[in-house]
DNA sequence: GAGAACTGTTTGGGCCTCGCGAACAATTAA
DNA sequence: TTAATTGTTCGCGAGGCCCAAACAGTTCTC
């Protein structure tokens, strides 16, 4: 079997479902949208876009609501399913909401897919600041803590597949923007079992994260604790804070050999 | 324009689509699978469920992973994006949780879509008992506290529209199962403004539910506290608790007024 | 370790379907 | 009322989709 994880040239693909995963995508970019606006967003017929809509209405996917086709709420069903799907999302969920409770600040738990890093969940304690990350949202892994944890524990050809599919796009002018610096860093993260990002998404945002992994050595994930460089700094910031974030991904290791 | 909410029967469809949204449905109830065993479940040749399969992981709306094919977490992300869609979802969450803690038990929230209730949040207090529900799961309107609070605010032909489309399947030996014994409870509810599941659904389970509704008159969804009939029961059944919920269910109409 | 029996992948070709354009309703705007 | 939107339906031709079959890897079995 050619070990094409990423690669995307090659194959036979369906232009219906294409045009039918457009249109969803679409709809979720303009928050809702009737035959025509679609139509001509996607450069096709008003017929076509009817009867895929007739199609993906039939199948729940998406609803009609007052005279314009929305998402449906299906994808809530879906999606929680997926979530269900990786193991330790329960047992992860549990100790996040501990640690959120135990540092005061925002805890999250992020997993691998398609390259991208995923946000699974989000615990916040009580003097949590506000972040823009959610729940399923979609990050690169070069750019955050947690995906430089991930990508920590990844074998050195993955990473270069998932730089060839995605690149390394500067988010802002601290991003690592090359292949050397990139592995740089991921030697100093697995050397210290922990990885930070200072400052590099938002200015005054710190944040610690540490890689979650299974006993055969296979990568579950990352956790992390975020907050301002008024709280993160000094001994608690290099010391104290990424222990207490080993400490959680250590006591989910464990648990997870139960399951 | 035709008021077809519910017709199922007219309009063409796009099969490639219908088959696309069966691999999907397909790979859930299997957790996952492979060409050939899809191929098979699906009666369709391998050839057409491969091309299908690479233009779905395209979309990322599945990922292979170790050898078959499985829902990726995209969904994840457009599940969180359809529930923000849902205006008043923010506020409800945050009542829910004051109200689980407040009675100690369980407290949801449900929507209706496609003549089925979604339900959108679980809130459990220190006392709340293992319930079967989850956030995304379907449940027929006609055979819970949530849905008979949802219908008693919908009009009449809505009610005979979403009742032509599902029917009125027996739960168990105490669901409602004739439209005038449908009837009759709705105006019951209607009177009373809330809705009572007395061990309909699970021996040892009651339920009390209200509705939620826009200023205009138009209907959000309903919200409910359950517990076992050890500790639903007297008057904190028939009175304090129904009271309780129609309380946090007019803060909730309140706050949207605000949005 | 060789063969069988699975997998997933690729290819050619014929039937069918899908996507288009245009006409038709049904609202809304002017 | 007219005009300009919308969504819906329908006939038709070209192109795409689905199938069968061959191919290539992997795993099982003995």
């Amino acid at each position: 079997m050619s070990k094409r994880q990423f690669e995307t040239g090659s194959g036979r693909r369906v232009q219906a479902v294409q045009i039918s995963c457009d249109i969803i995508q679409a709809l979720r970019e303009k928050d809702g949208a009737g035959v025509s606006e679609l139509a001509e967003h996607l450069g096709r017929s008003k017929a076509t876009i009817h009867s895929h809509l007739t199609t993906l209405a039939d199948n729940e996917f998406v609803v009609q609501r007052d005279g314009n086709y929305e998402i449906s709420l299906r994808f809530v069903d879906i999606g929680e399913y997926a979530k269900s799907q990786v193991d330790i999302y329960e047992v992860t969920k549990t100790e996040l909401e501990r640690l959120a409770e135990e540092t005061g600040e925002v805890a999250q738990f992020m997993v691998e897919e398609h390259g991208r890093g995923v946000y699974l969940h989000k615990a916040r304690g009580e003097n949590a600041i506000q972040t823009a990350s959610y729940v399923g949202n979609r990050k690169y892994l070069h750019c955050t803590a947690l995906g430089k944890s991930i990508l920590s524990q990844l074998p050195e050809e993955r990473i270069d597949q998932i730089i060839d599919r995605h690149g390394l796009p500067e988010r802002t002018e601290n991003t690592i923007s090359t292949r050397e610096e990139l592995f740089d860093t991921l030697e100093t993260v697995r050397r210290e079992g922990v990885a930070y990002d200072d400052e590099e998404v938002l200015q005054g945002l710190r944040c610690i994260a540490a890689p979650i992994q299974h006993p055969n050595g296979e990568l579950y994930g990352a956790i992390s604790i975020s907050g301002p460089t008024s709280r993160f700094k000094g001994d608690r910031f290099h010391e104290e804070l990424p222990e207490i974030v080993q400490g959680a991904a250590n006591i989910i290791e464990v648990n997870a050999t139960q399951l």
